[in-house]
DNA sequence: AGTGTATCCTGCAGGC
DNA sequence: TGCCTGCAGGATACAC
């Protein structure tokens, strides 16, 4: 569900709410959605205090007090949010009672996501085995293009890979290609230095456009006030199977592989 | 190295 | 109304 302008979204709400609280007690409901026991889990974050909040990837980063670091990855349907009275987080894992305020709370129906502790360098080495964050400023296009060179797997596939660029998902993958004009099933290393430099741009575009509008909300997906994202009108390809590209009125095309759709426009994406 | 398949789960839409 | 199938923003492990 979460890709990286949902998770930046997140990101940047919790930094209004939970730097320098203090974490009182720890509730976990749904065992399998953290890492390791769950007596270590509840016992190592019990006293620590939120510090600071960044984003890697897809990852919501936590660094607390002590040197321990709280990884959230909301795989397809998680979410965080204060619980309220008329919450609507019908599927609690994981409460967490600060020194004040009401509960921070890690709902999610699937379960696929999954929270991580870890000591500040064994994240950093974790982190290092994820790929360059593709906002950074210094991301080039020569990055790009030199490391598809190296693989020949669907661009589609490449996109979607977290060691090769932390933070694309199926969403903003296949609108990124639509935008630089690229068919998802191309060859990575059949890309030219002027498309990869025109698809580096497309992903900067596509991705800085979703943050402006919190997200592209399909289902599931809701900030931390339980509020949809606004992006899903500014999608050009996604979910738009049989519909008529917005630029030629070619019927949009969605095929199936590395068990993911694709979508794209078979006239603006050779 | 890459791909297809299965797995972890729940919920929803569509067909009958 | 109910039952069935397919599908969903992710990540990983496996066989080939």
């Amino acid at each position: 569900m979460p890709e990286l302008p949902e998770v930046e979204t997140i990101v940047r709400d919790l930094r209004l709410i939970v730097p320098q609280r203090t974490i009182k007690a720890v509730r976990v409901l749904r065992p399998n959605v953290v890492q390791g026991t769950e007596e270590t889990f509840i016992s190592t974050l019990i006293g620590k205090t939120f510090r600071s909040i960044s984003r890697r990837g897809k990852n919501i980063v936590s660094h607390m007090s002590h040197d321990y670091v709280l990884v959230i990855n909301l795989g397809m349907t998680g979410r965080l949010a204060l619980d309220t009275d008329n919450s609507a987080l019908t599927h609690p894992a994981v409460q967490f009672q600060l020194d004040r305020g009401r509960p921070l709370v890690y709902d999610d129906i699937r379960r696929f996501g999954k929270l991580r502790l870890f000591k500040e360098p064994d994240w950093e080495s974790q982190s290092d085995r994820l790929g360059p964050e593709p906002l950074s400023p210094d991301y080039t296009y020569t990055d790009l293009y030199e490391k598809l060179a190296s693989s020949s797997s669907p661009v589609r596939s490449w996109l979607l890979n977290q060691k090769n660029l932390a933070g694309v998902g199926n969403i903003y993958a296949n609108e990124a290609l639509h935008l630089a004009g690229v068919h998802p099933r191309r060859p990575s290393n059949n890309l030219t230095e002027p498309e990869s430099k025109l698809l580096h741009q497309s992903l900067k575009t596509i991705l800085y456009s979703a943050i402006e509008n919190r997200g592209t909300t399909l289902r599931n997906y809701r900030d931390t006030s339980g509020l949809r994202g606004r992006n899903k009108p500014n999608l050009k390809v996604y979910g738009r199977h049989e519909q008529a590209c917005f630029s030629c009125k070619s019927l949009v095309e969605r095929i199936v592989f590395s068990n993911r759709s694709a979508f794209f426009c078979p006239d603006c994406q050779r």
